[in-house]
RNA sequence: GGUCUCGUAGUAUAACGGUUAGUACAUCGGGUUUUCAUCCCGACAACGCGGGUUCGACUCCCGCCGAGAUCACCA
């Protein structure tokens, strides 16, 4: 296979949400699969909407999601520099070819007259274009003064990967700006000349750039060189409404799902899954089986609805996967920072983790779900009393059970299997039903809505808290 | 408004002229000695509409309808 060289070219506007990210994962597993090489290349020729750290911000999101970059900032490479703002030279010189080719001319309309051409246009109810208003004698160019491209209206064919054979009519194209007032390119320009220079095979981005292709075609042409293959990927498109997903409806940075105790494996799987599928019937893969199995003319053509419950759900199967396959030690690892305040060991901890991670959607669950591992529950009777398998049961007699598991508790090795053993001996002895003296027992020592099976939750308690904690329920109720 | 794109269950998708239209999430029901969860079993639920072409259309063609993108010295 041919080897692929594929970029991920964002703004540094801001943080990188679920929205976006995808044209950064796509570019990477095509570059994997094919042996080539991603580029990282930082499109900051905005310089009103350039936001201090949003670079830094980026990287961390890559580096997170395990997106290593071949070439760009940090790892430098033999086409830098990686930022367009550091490229200014390269770009004067491919606009003099276009110059000195006639191409491309000084463009000396103030943007009041072009605004004014603009109203003029929508009251006759005719397209705005440029170049119907293009001056007759224009001044030679030199920095200060917007450089425009002299469009040759005409039809354009061309074929993109995701959507197939496209085609339009002349009256798309246009004079578009090439260099602006400030002498920094505009990303039409710019990311030609890059790509050109960096030797990109595959351009992938967002379906925004189709209604954009005429004009991109109109350059590569006069430039004379040719373009690499178009690689447009529809939109995600938020849970509500057909929109697509932005931050103003609330898609969140991908780093914030870190912090909320998504793992990095999960939303790699979640993202490249949605708007592409290999065809089978697999819902789990690893980066490698994505880089393995990817492929472009598997990407869906239509925009794809994002669903966080299915994020979720998929970030639970990683968790056990990660539990399962690589055992409690490597999650462990992944739990630093989700555990309520507590001095407790890690050993502890590790106990706690094996006999609740089959319950957890987030790592983050593990601080709302653990408490009372950690520290005394409150006790609260009416939990007990209102239970719905033991409100029929008087006070008293909840309070002998107690007091006769207690007695039997006392009596019992601390190990899971002994205490099984006790428990259904209690049962025995008892004559109540396990869902009486089971949640009677677990509510006792942990007051939670939920818990692990009540013999894993003793043994992980230890003997003289979980009795501890009985005797002070029986002297509660 | 011009140009372009898209259209299978609530959601993500499979099917590439012949299937009882498959799978997963979600929802609902059941099972695994309490709860919650995992796991297992089951149920509900879809080809936007109308014409063609064809022995046969989700699949090919046309029209309509619906949705989206774009028309910046932003990317």
């Amino acid at each position: 296979m041919e080897k692929a060289i594929t970029r991920f070219a964002p703004s540094p506007t801001g943080y990188i949400h679920i929205g976006n990210v995808r044209s950064a994962i796509y570019p990477y597993l095509t570059a994997k699969q094919t042996g080539g090489k991603m580029i990282l290349r930082i499109e900051d020729t905005d310089q009103a909407r350039y936001v201090e750290g949003a670079t830094e911000l980026i990287e961390d999101t890559l580096k997170w999601l395990g997106l290593d970059w071949d070439e760009g900032p940090e790892v430098g490479g033999e086409h830098g520099p990686y930022f367009q703002t550091e490229r200014r030279d390269i770009y004067i010189a491919w606009a003099k070819k276009l110059i000195a080719a006639g191409r491309a001319y000084a463009d000396p309309t103030t943007p009041e007259q072009i605004d004014a051409y603009r109203r003029e246009c929508n009251e006759k109810k005719v397209p705005f274009l440029y170049r119907n208003f293009r001056p007759e004698n224009t001044p030679e160019w030199e920095p200060g003064m917007p450089l425009r491209f002299k469009a040759e209206p005409k039809e354009y064919s061309w074929h993109d990967e995701v959507m197939g054979d496209m085609h339009t009519g002349p009256e798309v194209l246009d004079d578009i700006i090439l260099i602006k007032k400030d002498g920094l390119p505009t990303y039409n320009f710019a990311h030609i000349v890059d790509d050109a220079e960096m030797g990109v095979t595959h351009i992938m981005r967002g379906v925004e750039y189709l209604s954009s292709m005429p004009n991109y075609l109109a350059i590569y042409e006069a430039l004379g060189i040719n373009h690499p293959k178009f690689v447009s990927l529809p939109h995600i498109l938020a849970p509500q409404g057909n929109k697509k997903l932005g931050k103003r409806d609330g898609a969140k940075s991908v780093v914030e799902y870190r912090d909320d105790g998504v793992l990095p494996e999960a939303m790699l799987n979640y993202l490249a899954c949605l708007g592409w599928n290999d065809g089978t019937e697999q819902e789990i893969y690893t980066k490698d089986e994505l880089i393995e199995r990817f492929s472009i003319d598997k990407i869906q053509n239509s925009g794809a609805r994002y669903d966080e419950v299915k994020l979720l759900w998929l970030n639970g199967q990683w968790i056990r996967r990660i539990a399962d396959e690589q055992g409690i030690d490597a999650l462990y690892t992944r739990t630093a920072d989700f555990w309520p305040e507590t001095d407790a060991t890690d050993d502890y901890k590790k106990r706690v983790l094996a006999i609740i991670y089959d319950r957890l959607k987030t790592l983050s669950d593990l601080k709302t779900m653990t408490t009372y591992f950690f520290a005394e529950p409150e006790i609260d009777t009416s939990m007990i009393l209102e239970n719905k398998f033991l409100k029929k049961i008087p006070a008293d007699e909840l309070k002998g059970l107690l007091e006769q598991t207690i007695a039997k508790l006392s009596d019992t090795d601390w190990n899971a299997d002994a205490l099984q053993d006790a428990l259904n001996e209690l049962l025995a002895a008892t004559g109540k039903k396990p869902a009486e003296l089971f949640s009677l027992i677990r509510l006792g020592v942990s007051f939670a809505p939920f818990s692990p099976a009540l013999n894993l939750t003793l043994e992980v308690l230890g003997k003289e808290i979980s009795i501890k904690r009985l005797e002070n329920v029986v002297a509660a109720l």
